[in-house]
DNA sequence: TTAAAATTCGACTCTCTATTCGAAACATAA
DNA sequence: TTATGTTTCGAATAGAGAGTCGAATTTTAA
C-alpha cells in the first residue's frame, strides 16, 4: 500500500520529470532528446525515469495533456457569458495570455509541439486533442455569435477560423524574442485586427 | 569528364530522389523517415543516394533551397511596383498561391519544415533562410508602405509582421482538407482580414 | 573492341539510444 | 529488528538505421 504523502511525494518526483522533459524537449525536440538528457537534468537514474513512465513518448504526451487541460479548465468557466461575445472572446484570450505570463515555456510548448510531433503520436485521439479541440470550438463559435451581433465583420467561417489557427501562436509570443504579449497589446491586436465593429 | 547529357541525365536522377524524398519527408519527418525509405521510393539503392547526396540532412537542405529560391524567383520580378503597394501585395501573395497551386505537396512542404525542423540544422544561416527572409522584408515594406499610403490601417509593424507569419500557412491550405485557396478567395481574405481601406 | 570512367548496390560496420534486468538502498510497519 | 514494499540506478540488451566498402555493371570514347 502507499500513504497519501508518498503518492504526493511521487507526484512531485513526476513533476520534476516532466519539467526537466519539458527543457530538454523545447530545445531537442522529441526525436533529438534522449532519456540521459532528461535524466541528467532531472538528477535522476535514467533506469528510474521508466519507474515513473513507460516510455519517452508518454513523458511527451503527458505534458501535452496535462497543459491543454490547464488551458481547457481556465478558460471554461468564463465562455457561459453570451451576452457579449466579443468581450467573452477578449476575456478567454487574455486568460490564456495570463497562463502563458507565468509559464511561458510550456505554453509555447503546447501551441508548439502538435505540429512538429510525428503523426504516429495522434492515434487513438489524444486526451490533449480533446481539450484543444473543444477550445477552438469555443473561439469558433463565440466568433460566429458576434458576427451575428455584428460585433465582427462578417466573414466566411472556414476562413476566420483558418486565421485564428494560424494567428494563435503569433498572438501569444512576439517575435524573436518571445516576450509574452501584455492584456493591452492584446486588446489593440484584437481591435486592430479582427475588426471594431461593436462596443466594447 | 562529364558530358552535357549526362549532367543532365544527373541532374534528373537528383529530381526523381528528391521527389521521392520529399514523399517520405511530408509523412514522417525529417528523423522520421529513412535512407532506405526514400531509396525504395526512388527506386534506387540506398548507396545510390550516397553517390548523389552526402547525407540524409543534404537531402532536406536541398529541397528547401530549392523551393524558397523558385518562391522568391517568383515574386522578385513584381515587387518592385511600388504605387500601390496593397495590389503589389495581393499580387505577390497570388504568385505565391498560384505556385502552390501546381505543387502543393511541395509548398506545403516547404512553410511546415522550418517549424518541424531540428534547430541544428539552422547552423551556418542557410541558402534557403536568405530567400524566406528577403520575402518577408518584402512584405514587411508593402505592409508598411501600404499604411503610409492608407491602403491598409495603422498597426505596429511588430504585430502585423506577427500575424502574417501565423497567417501564411493558413493563407494557402484550406483546413484539414489542405485545398489550396482561389485567387478570388485570397483577395477577400485580403481585403476582409487586412482591412480595405484604399482603393483596389 | 577495350580500357577507363561513371553508376549502382548488397552486405557490412558502427554508433546511438530506448528499454529492461537484477541487485542494491531505503522506508515502513509490525 | 525484520520482513515486506518502494524507490533507485549501473550495467546489459537489442534493434534501428546512417553511412561505408568493394565489387559488379553499365556507359563512354578512342
Amino acid at each position: 500500500m502507499i500513504s497519501e504523502r508518498q503518492a504526493k511525494e511521487r507526484e512531485v518526483r513526476k513533476d520534476q520529470i516532466l519539467e526537466s522533459a519539458l527543457k530538454v524537449f523545447k530545445i531537442n525536440g522529441l526525436d533529438g532528446t534522449t532519456m540521459d538528457e532528461i535524466a541528467k537534468h532531472a538528477d535522476f537514474g535514467k533506469a528510474t525515469l521508466y519507474y515513473y513512465f513507460t516510455s519517452k513518448e508518454e513523458i511527451f504526451i503527458e505534458l501535452l495533456d496535462r497543459g491543454w487541460k490547464t488551458i481547457w479548465e481556465s478558460i471554461e468557466p468564463v465562455i457561459h457569458e453570451h451576452d457579449k461575445p466579443k468581450d467573452t472572446f477578449i476575456n478567454a484570450l487574455n486568460i490564456i495570455g495570463e497562463l502563458v505570463r507565468n509559464d511561458q515555456a510550456l505554453f509555447e510548448f503546447l501551441f508548439t509541439a502538435p505540429q512538429t510531433m510525428p503523426s504516429a503520436l495522434n492515434e487513438g485521439k489524444p486526451i490533449w486533442k480533446g481539450y484543444q479541440t473543444k477550445m477552438y470550438g469555443v473561439f469558433q463559435g463565440l466568433l460566429e455569435e458576434g458576427m451575428i451581433k455584428k460585433e465582427f465583420p462578417e466573414m466566411r467561417t472556414d476562413l476566420l477560423m483558418r486565421a485564428i489557427g494560424g494567428l494563435f501562436h503569433g498572438l501569444f509570443f512576439l517575435g524573436n524574442e518571445k516576450k509574452p504579449m501584455s492584456r493591452e497589446t492584446m486588446e489593440e491586436f484584437i481591435t486592430t485586427f479582427i475588426g471594431n465593429y461593436g462596443t466594447t
